[in-house]
DNA sequence: AGTCCGGTGGCAGAGTCCTGCCAAAGCGAG
DNA sequence: CTCGCTTTGGCAGGACTCTGCCACCGGACT
């Protein structure tokens, strides 16, 4: 892995080592956006301190809607917070990425082609111009408090709706199983649509299954 | 790696060079069911031989039906018939198996925390109720060539049909960019739930996206 | 020519899903 | 207890999806 310029990684094996590093010696930010609940799988051990960050260290984290479902993830979620960093939750669902010092940048790639590509970013304009596009997404993401203050209830259902809707159960039997009205039934699935960012019910097939809610 | 007994493996990078080595000694079948397009991508190298399988060996793959809708899955279903496989495609999926000269049996886990675990059985017992599932299985899946004989037309059209699915597109203007009736590309979409096993637009989002096909 | 046949597209009716509206029920604060 | 707020569930209407039916078209075969 070279100091400058850009570098392209396949994987996680070389990346997650040299990402915990970077975490550990950061002088004043860390600010990541997560989008898939596997990369938190994977980077959980590194990416958790023992401790509080260091009060210089401005720590950012943007959680994709979809991803505070898993009741383990928002769990996590709840921790860094505690442990001091800033979560928020963006309307819109964001690439990965990973800002350190805004002079590192850490882009993933899609995870169509064989092991998911990392691109490590130091030319200087283009971490700044990174940056910047966080910060647009920052800005108009929720606080994470704020966000599921009035989501308690779906967080605690959407499991089961979710189980019930991958069964491929009409609303009907659906609803009779969770122990819902269908009118309410349907106002979750409304719900857990509009987390998912998804439009139609297809859709929310999809990003369920690639957030690993299914 | 134990000769005898059940060994749980987790994770692909143990488990792949030594299927390679049981595949190239294999004395009488090779009988694999495949269910994801991940496992295959990762066993592709592993598992075409460069020549045709020896006459002595049996070969016989179980293609969950949703994998051949991805062209290249196909074309790799074709090579390995034409390199001598029996290739059929069952009507249910099924689980991840392979079964070598009926001695040993290799069962997929699920995927679902952390790496994937394979269970290694060379139970004898356990072995033969493994075999006689696949049997079964086997006997009720359709021959390849007459699977796709009438699908190639469905094949064609599967990628830009998922695609405006996945896009959240109304039906209405889904057929219009694909270049079909609304009626016809109901026709299509229905076909491609039918292979996925689906039920309901949503069951097929979480199919489609499992399988790799999104 | 005629006939058959597979695919297409329109139409209709049924089934399913979505959502606004409102009354009823729960629930904490005053 | 009463008020106000939130959630629930029923209802209705509309939107969307599904599928059977049938007419139509183009190609193959006799």
């Amino acid at each position: 892995m070279t100091t400058s310029g850009i570098t392209v990684v396949r994987g996680e094996q070389e990346l997650y080592p040299w990402l915990a590093h970077a975490f550990a010696h950061a002088r004043t930010e860390i600010s990541c956006a997560v989008d898939q609940l596997f990369s938190w799988v994977v980077t959980r051990t590194a990416s958790v301190p023992a401790t509080r960050f260091p009060p210089g260290v401005r720590v950012r984290k943007l959680y994709r809607a979809g991803l505070l479902l898993d009741p383990a993830f928002a769990g996590y979620a709840h921790t860094m917070a505690d442990l001091g960093a800033e979560v928020r939750v963006p309307e819109r669902e964001v690439n990965e990425t990973v800002l350190i010092d805004r002079r590192v940048a850490v882009l993933a790639g899609d995870t169509a082609h064989g092991p998911r590509g990392y691109s490590v970013v130091t030319v200087p304009e283009v971490v700044q111009g990174i940056a910047s596009l966080f910060d647009t997404a920052w800005a108009t993401a929720a606080p994470l408090a704020l966000w599921d203050a009035d989501r308690t209830d779906l967080r605690a259902l959407a499991p089961r709706v979710l189980e019930a809707l991958a069964a491929g159960a009409k609303d009907e039997t659906a609803a009779r199983t969770v122990g819902l009205s269908v009118r309410t039934y349907r106002r979750r699935v409304a719900e857990l649509m509009a987390a998912l960012g998804a439009e139609t019910r297809f859709q929310a097939g999809v990003r369920a299954r690639e957030l690993g809610l299914i």
